[in-house]
DNA sequence: AATTAGCACTCGTTAATGTTGAGTGCTAAC
DNA sequence: GTTAGCACTCAACATTAACGAGTGCTAATT
């Protein structure tokens, strides 16, 4: 059977119409739609087709028609049409302090949950090739140093390190410029054993402290890019939609977000079948779903970059009759703002 | 009327076993326990009179009693009994990493969301006299400036500062000889205007920097008091109370732990009453909830402080049938454990 | 005087039954 | 190819009935 014209016209009214309410969609209903001139009775031979070839489902006999996954599939592969919302709010986010990063995405993603009703998610930037840009030990008391380091991207790392005993100003001196000149612009892959022992060697007594900083940029990295911080909200949200929040379906899902070790998994996946995608926003329905507690839901996702090798995935959660349009929209929105912020960096300070 | 010892006994009894089963306690259940030898209807009189006291409530005619606000009030008052429990796990947690709080700020609120099975919130701690302990200029590159803060407690600030153009190197040696004598270990509140008007006349040319400093020292402190950080764990765990889970409560719970506004109000309303409690444990029973959303549960909170005048807040939300025992006895463990590994910082640096 | 057994009564819970109405599939007419 | 008409289905809702846990009261017992 062939998906003529009014077939997929009647699909897209019916998905639409779901998408709105959530109830199954009766042939009436779609028969008072404006563009089509056609009596309920015809539309119901063409449901009766469209559910033959998978496109619909009825939930049970004498019920409306609801989408299967693969209408939700078709919808959103071929007859979203975008819609061009104005999303000033992320400029005048940008804006604000580029080098709070942290601040910046949490904002953004309360943004994204309260304009699209879903939840949404958003990771922390991964840093694929962290260079370091600038390291610094300074005396704090006695007996603490406070060593900070600048990474490619203004990412700030601070941490204590106790010291045996006191150090004079003019050897922390010759410490910054000794660690500052062998390392600064390198990666961490590039911090090997042979410049590790160069620059003990060079330090003298104090290669305990040098051990010490080495030991915490490790560690600064390693937390960068393991335990890469998730960011969430909005994820109450979904009790707006009753299909999802009946108790067990909620509570597994809520759970999901609020531990956040599934959502790596999800961000995993998405990052792993990249590249296929060509714009980066990639759609998951139901059961495309790696996430087992999300089978219920779609998920729409987006990589974002922030040059200089960092990059990250935005993803927005709801129930299957999202309004993919919009959420595709604001995404891409979005991801256009950002690259427009973080690629011209604001110019004066604006007081 | 009198609440002789009998009465006591079975208002006891009533309260634990409805803090077990979560369903209305009937007189035959509580003639059964073990330690009264008396029929159900000798039962059923003393409930009457208990009822007419106001202890406990008839949900409806001819079903159980279940234990009513004051019921609950007294139990806690006066018959609990707190159990010794082990807690190693907070030992462990603390010797960690003391520099790292916000990391143990987060590992705890897990630890008590998941010991207790209730959900579980912290308020990082707030700095009552923050005083400043050590400020930092460094030259990132040629357009920025890296100011670094730490304040007492070893509260670390970072924030980048645009430059009109490049200092000099002498220039940021001597601007952070001038911030470090005038500022160190003052708090936010003796830098006044007369202060500032002489840095800036001592800073020259540099005044803008001056004030991009203290702008930021500002913001910092401003950060830290007034959005204080609050995190939560296990606010899904009141799934596992079916009085809490239905649709409309469950909604407005989780959303208050999601949004956490109305947390901090729980958390002011704690440190005003807080003169009132001796050992700095108070228990908040329904109505006597400052917090709307959290009209149908009890929290139990605790005032943790860590030296230095830093103090926060935990807090313990469930269904009024509780565990208080365990909460009080988990928290008091905690708070002890608290004081012990921050009164007494771990010795050598332990590899 | 305190305790207990017995009994009628209440009322939430659950299951069974009836009713309604939206929506379908099919057939025959247009 | 389209439409009107009709019998049919079935979830949702309302009604009713049966059940049983639990009470309050009274009278008998200790």
């Amino acid at each position: 059977m062939e998906l003529d014209g009014r077939k997929v016209t009647i699909l897209k009214a019916i998905i639409k119409t779901y998408l709105e309410t959530g109830e199954p969609v009766g042939s009436r209903t779609i028969s008072k739609y404006s563009d089509l001139k056609l009596s309920s009775a015809t539309i119901r031979n063409e449901m009766s087709d469209l559910e033959e070839m998978g496109y619909i489902i009825q939930p049970h006999t004498s019920a409306g028609r609801i989408p299967s996954d693969k209408g939700y599939r078709f919808y959103v592969d071929q007859l979203m049409e975008e819609k061009d919302q104005e999303m000033n709010q992320v400029q005048e986010l940008m804006f604000q302090r580029v080098d709070r990063l942290e601040l910046v995405l949490k904002r953004l993603v309360q943004m994204l949950a309260s304009n699209t009703n879903y939840a949404a998610l958003i990771s922390g930037p991964q840093y694929h090739q962290n260079k370091l840009k600038f390291i610094q030990l300074s005396k704090v008391d006695a007996e603490k140093l406070l060593l900070v380091l600048v990474m490619e991207g203004n990412i700030i790392k601070n941490s204590m390190i106790p010291l045996e005993k006191s150090l004079r100003d003019e050897d922390i001196l010759n410490l910054n410029i000794l660690l500052n000149s062998s390392l600064n612009g390198l990666t961490v892959e590039e911090i090997n054993l042979s410049l590790i022992a160069k620059l003990k060697e060079q330090a003298g007594v104090h290669s305990i402290v040098v051990e010490s900083v080495l030991d915490q940029i490790a560690e600064a990295v390693r937390a960068e890019t393991e335990d890469l911080p998730i960011y969430t909200s909005g994820a109450t949200n979904i009790f707006k939609y009753p299909e999802l929040s009946d108790g067990e379906k909620a509570s597994r899902l809520l759970s999901t977000f609020e531990q956040k070790e599934m959502l790596q998994e999800l961000i995993a996946d998405v990052n792993s079948s990249e590249e296929d995608a060509g714009t980066g926003i990639q759609v998951y329905i139901g059961d495309e779903m790696p996430v087992q507690s999300m089978k219920d839901c779609s998920v729409v996702t987006a990589n974002y970059v922030l040059g200089e090798g960092l990059r990250g995935t935005i993803g927005i959660v709801g129930p299957k009759r999202m309004d993919y349009d919009k959420v595709v929209s604001t995404l891409r929105n979005v991801m256009s703002q950002l690259d427009l912020a973080f690629n011209k960096p604001p110019e004066g300070d604006g007081g």
